[in-house]
DNA sequence: CTGTGCTTTGAGAGCGCTCTCACGAATTGT
DNA sequence: ACAATTCGTGAGAGCGCTCTCAAAGCACAG
């Protein structure tokens, strides 16, 4: 029985510990550790149990000291907290990257990089924490992401901002695409004065899905003119359709670039006295809870955010693994990971349109 | 302008080269970088010039290994990503260690410890990736607790399940002076048939919260009777009042033991013509976002869930800094870090009670 | 019996850092 | 004045692991 206030810790086995109790070298045991398979089978085994007998763990800092890699890939969120919380578009990314880790042996870090001065996120992933970075809901601002890349290989959940980076990797779901699947929605319905409430002129995603709505408009013949711009929150949304609906009284079908927007045009939709759909048919983006959350569930353009997830970690483990082949041939071999990686989207009916 | 399809990233600058620009020893550099003051002020700046012309960042992997310490946290979470994300609870605890680790140089490890197997987690843990861990929404099976504590300092947030373990550390709210509070507030509005909706019946805050509505059941003479188990969640608290509104369709007043489950709760009482509070006055628990989500704002017993992560990322602090002085004296020096931190709770009153 | 080629194993050199120790210089006491 | 102490600095030994390289073992051909 001991008195003494605090136990010290025994400290953690080594590979040199089991080396000895297996009654083999120190490199062999880090090989049956990392499983080759250029071992004896009854050396396996005495490791093995030397292993288990230990109950050893191989200590990381070390290992990553002398491979110089770390298996841990970060999760870059310039974000603040309660924003990443709140959206269920982080939830299902988030979900996404651990699925396809949970196949590998990396590790995942989380650095959501709110008010806190960048700068300490950025020494953080400089210090060789991890292998790669993953990057999403990425703003125009934030610029330490270029000197990110100049460090270690890194992959963006949505595209980046900057158009001249032709360079950088990204997983994107088709704006552009799915817009059009939207606003076709509303031709094929019959409506043919069809308004839009645009998201954020500045990114890409709100540039992207203002792109396929005209699109599919022109392909209709039907007038452009109809656009309001909206900043992706229900109060942007709110306002964009108010003056809609001022410009154009007649409209009878809009296109809302989230739904979050969404839900704001169905409230001032509903206080000018239209019905939905009846008056007018609306279709939204994103297939978030906010969809279901109004006063009529949206029918919406849905985007696998949990894929993109997947996807994104796939991309980056996949550069990871060419990375380290390319040790000698480094000549022209043909490029097997693909910048660009974009994922479809699908209309979700409901009853707005 | 370089064609090579794959280009190197240039090496990390390391202590020895910027000892060499600096004119000085690694020692030196190393002590200037860690701010010893024992470093002549002339080579102070010269070693800072270095390291600035350099852009140099220590590695991680060779000074944990050197050091034998991470500066890294993990918190761990066997939760599963929805839930974890769902609840925000989650969010405030986070944000709270996170404020504390701010103004430390540590790093926290974000571990939602779901569906996976938790001994890689474990494994995680044990290769020495953190320093000590801080363990929240732990349930009674969760074991694995018990091996991680003989390998590194840990710290609950919530009481421990195992009541037996008294040395552990944990930072908890007065979950059953919280309850009691809530019902109290129930019987004081002259409800005289009080029902409750119970938390997981395998968690501490559970078990304390049904405790306290108990003992003010008691208190006031009113039958005990009414008492149905949800599981934190909002479908297992609609599907508890159901199943409370069809056992006792006379109650009048009704404790639920977090907000979450509350707003399953209002639903449900709409959806069989209660009004809230004419016909059944509810209180809730926790305070989250999720009190005011609902279709009446709910009355709810506010515990402090970011102080919480506050002070759990606190004690765990201090106790790897005793750790950490503890070299030479070990003699029974008073104990300055308290093995249970209890936060007040207060009730926010709004409309539902 | 020697030579060739292959496979299995061990020795040992780092990876980039911290930390102890020793040494010379500067400061103080007597 | 010289011994005693302090202070700033560098040398060097690891931390626990990986990985290259060479040695040892073995098979088979000549």
């Amino acid at each position: 029985m001991t008195t003494s206030v605090r136990q010290t810790r025994p400290p953690q086995p080594t590979l040199e510990m089991v080396a000895e109790v297996a009654g083999v070298s120190r490199a062999t045991v880090s090989r049956v550790v990392n499983g080759s398979t250029r071992v004896g089978p009854e050396i396996v085994a005495a490791v093995t149990t030397a292993v288990e007998e230990l109950n050893y763990v191989p200590n990381r800092a070390a290992r990553s000291l002398a491979s110089r890699q770390t298996q841990a890939l970060a999760l870059v969120v310039p974000e603040d907290m309660t924003r990443f919380f709140g959206d269920p578009y982080f939830a299902a990314v988030v979900q996404g990257i651990t699925r396809r880790l949970d196949q590998s042996d990396f590790t995942l870090n989380l650095l959501v990089a709110s008010s806190d001065p960048q700068h300490k996120t950025l020494r953080y992933l400089r210090s060789g924490n991890v292998d790669g970075a993953l990057i999403i809901s990425h703003h125009t601002g934030d610029d330490f992401v270029a000197e990110l890349e100049t460090t270690m290989p890194v992959v963006f959940g949505g595209r980046p901002a900057n158009a001249d980076n032709l360079e950088a990797y990204f997983v994107d779901v088709d704006n552009a695409a799915g817009a059009d699947l939207g606003t076709q929605r509303l031709v094929d319905l019959g409506r043919r004065r069809i308004g839009t409430v645009t998201g954020s002129a500045d990114m890409p995603a709100g540039i992207d899905r203002l792109t396929g709505f005209l699109r599919a408009l022109e392909r209709a013949g039907i007038p452009t003119d109809a656009v309001e711009h909206g900043d992706f929150t229900v109060q942007g949304g709110a306002a964009a359709t108010r003056r809609l609906l001022e410009r154009c009284p007649d409209i009878d079908g809009l296109f809302v670039a989230s739904d979050l927007m969404g839900t704001g045009a169905l409230d001032v939709l509903r206080e000018h006295g239209r019905s939905v759909p009846g008056d007018v048919a609306v279709v939204g983006f994103d297939d978030s809870p906010a969809a279901t959350r109004g006063s009529v569930p949206l029918t919406t353009v849905s985007q696998p955010s949990e894929e993109m997830g997947f996807a994104m970690a796939d991309v980056l483990l996949r550069r990871l693994a060419d990375d380290a082949d390319d040790d000698d041939d480094d000549d022209d071999d043909d490029e097997s990971v693909p910048h660009r990686t974009i994922m479809p989207t699908r209309l979700v009916l409901r009853e707005s349109a």
